[in-house]
DNA sequence: GGCTTACTACTCGGATACTGCTTGTCCGAGTTCAGGGGG
DNA sequence: CCCCCTGAACTCGGACAAGCAGTATCCGAGTAGTAAGCC
């Protein structure tokens, strides 16, 4: 039960695409920023695409660039994005298994340990909806050095 | 990024021990009970025994009952007996790497990006820990009749 | 008859294979830009 | 001098391997119960 370490490399990409203003970064570029696997990125930055957090500019000069700002992208956008479902338990009704659901009557409702787990759940995911990027760019001091900096590093 | 279904074991299996009340149920009947593996449930019956959660019980007439009541039981114990640590997101310092991490100074205090994860896992923590089985185990109505199918399903 | 002792059967416990997902890499499709040729 | 066309280089995009954690299995260590032998 680990997060892909793509949500990572997704958070601070999209934070550093938000330092550099208006043209496309190319992910060769995105990647070496924090000497990560360029292709790697590359495919973390396509699901980024598919779920219109950045767009996808292609040829020459191209790269990716964000499609909004920081403002509206939530930490489970972009957890969501990557893992593609956020959901941690999953329910495979072993209750209606074996002995216990031979002699047992056909279960109503759903299942209480998955009732259960999914209350936890969705305070995570409340969590993760309440606080969005911008938010996270205030807390790591984005001063204008910082700011000087990724752009000259993302050049 | 999916929780092992040992954990959706592990619950329903304690949830049984409980039905019966006292001796200890081998692996191979609890495992019955559900249809399940009994040498993998067995695994995750060790992992519960190390956590205190269960006491084993060697020899013939043997296995495990119990260590504790429900009550005293939460969701949380269960997910870290089984799952060792019950994080999800792990920071690699991904921001002191590449040329942004040689440009910049080092970094003083924890990263934002974990941070903001943290604060979303504790809220999924508080969750878990705030719900006991002695709870599930009232929502999912433990009539008299069920108690006995039960109990004698691990007969 | 009662006690001791050896044996057997049954259980947990950990060491050992197998599978699927995460991680990492590679090559092709598409597009922009630049340079040369023609009008 | 301006426009068009062709070529090349660069980027994304998806298809293709390697590593690792989750999944499943098996066999050995240890113990309780039992039965036989002895006092």
């Amino acid at each position: 039960m680990r997060m892909s370490k793509g949500v990572e490399w997704a958070l601070h990409t999209l934070l550093n695409l938000d330092m550099v203003d208006g043209g496309p970064v190319g992910s060769a570029q995105l990647a070496e920023a924090h000497g990560l696997s360029a292709s790697y990125l590359n495919k973390q930055l396509q699901q980024l695409a598919r779920a219109a957090l950045v767009v996808s500019v292609p040829g020459p000069r191209g790269g990716f660039r964000l499609a909004r700002p920081l403002e509206s992208i939530t930490l489970l956008d972009v957890v969501e994005a990557i893992e593609g479902d956020a959901r941690l338990f999953h329910c495979t009704e072993i209750r209606c298994c074996g002995r216990i659901g031979e002699l047992s009557p056909p279960p109503t409702g759903t299942c209480a340990v998955n009732a259960a787990m999914r209350r936890a759940e969705e305070a995570w995911h409340q969590a993760l909806a309440a606080q969005n990027l911008a938010e996270i760019r205030a807390e790591l001091d984005a001063t204008p050095v910082v700011r000087r900096i990724v752009r000259s590093a993302l050049r």
